[in-house]
DNA sequence: GTTTATTACTACTTTAAGGTAGTAATAAAC
DNA sequence: GTTTATTACTACCTTAAAGTAGTAATAAAC
């Protein structure tokens, strides 16, 4: 019960950028969040073709943000690396079950997913870290 | 953002039985549930080992609950196959976020994970199905 | 006590997620 | 225009979950 590690990479990733608020390069980011350097430029090469970032290649190239923070949300994120969060499959496994009738778990279940969903529409990236020093981010590891 | 195919099946699997409400061999809870003869037979024998089901072997045997449907919350069953559901990870990846500081989504997610949890407590294989005819369970697929 | 029908055990195979390696494309610096 | 530092692309490797196969242990039926 919990979200792919791609899906963590991608959020903590989109998070620091937001954060340090400048071009930022594989290695850098790679060093800082303590993510296989190759595996987040696989990664990042997603969100930029999801639209979520920008890169330029070459010497000072790096990535950025390509919309303000306010206007990714955590759902973005999930959808650019394919985190399929939002669909109706019943808890009990593959395929929808309001076709064949419910178990008991059904409405209590999609009442609390509908919840993690609204969370993460309501969640963007500007308000993703804490700037006060009383609570740090944990998005290097 | 869903819980193993093996939970699923244990789930399911308990679920019929105690539908049933008596012995059953594994090839029928197999073609019913069309869950792998072989891969059901696995699971049947860590729910053995974790008290939540009885087996005799041999002509005539078969599987039954081991206690009371009303004994059995789903949270056991869960921990008889090791989803590991009832920890304070960080949902932004490995390891326990409190320790370094927060990020923005903790507080919101460990809320509703404490939801989902206090459902797989809450909820018992007595209560799991449907007896009226309106709604049928979802069990078999 | 032999046959038959069952679970238990051990080992292997398949699949998809996660991770690695090498090279091509690109663009700034000089 | 050559060098250097970067991303993009293609292909492969590793690991754990899911699934398969064969045989041993067991117990009822006859």
């Amino acid at each position: 019960m919990k979200l792919n590690v791609t899906s963590q990479y991608a959020i903590r990733v989109i998070g620091l950028i937001s954060e340090l608020n400048r071009i930022c390069n594989a290695k850098e980011l790679s060093l800082q969040l303590n993510i296989p350097y190759k595996y987040l430029t696989k990664i990042m090469n997603e969100l930029v073709k999801a639209g979520l970032i920008l890169s330029t290649r070459g010497r000072e190239g790096g990535y950025t943000l390509a919309k303000e923070p306010s206007k990714i949300r955590i759902l973005d994120v999930l959808d650019a690396v394919h985190e399929n969060i939002e669909n109706n499959e019943c808890i009990l496994g593959i395929g929808v079950c309001c076709e064949n009738g419910q178990c008991a778990l059904h409405d209590s279940w999609i009442e609390r997913k509908q919840s993690l969903i609204k969370m993460f529409k309501e969640q963007t990236v500007e308000n993703f870290y804490y700037k006060d020093n009383e609570k740090k981010t944990c998005l290097k590891r």
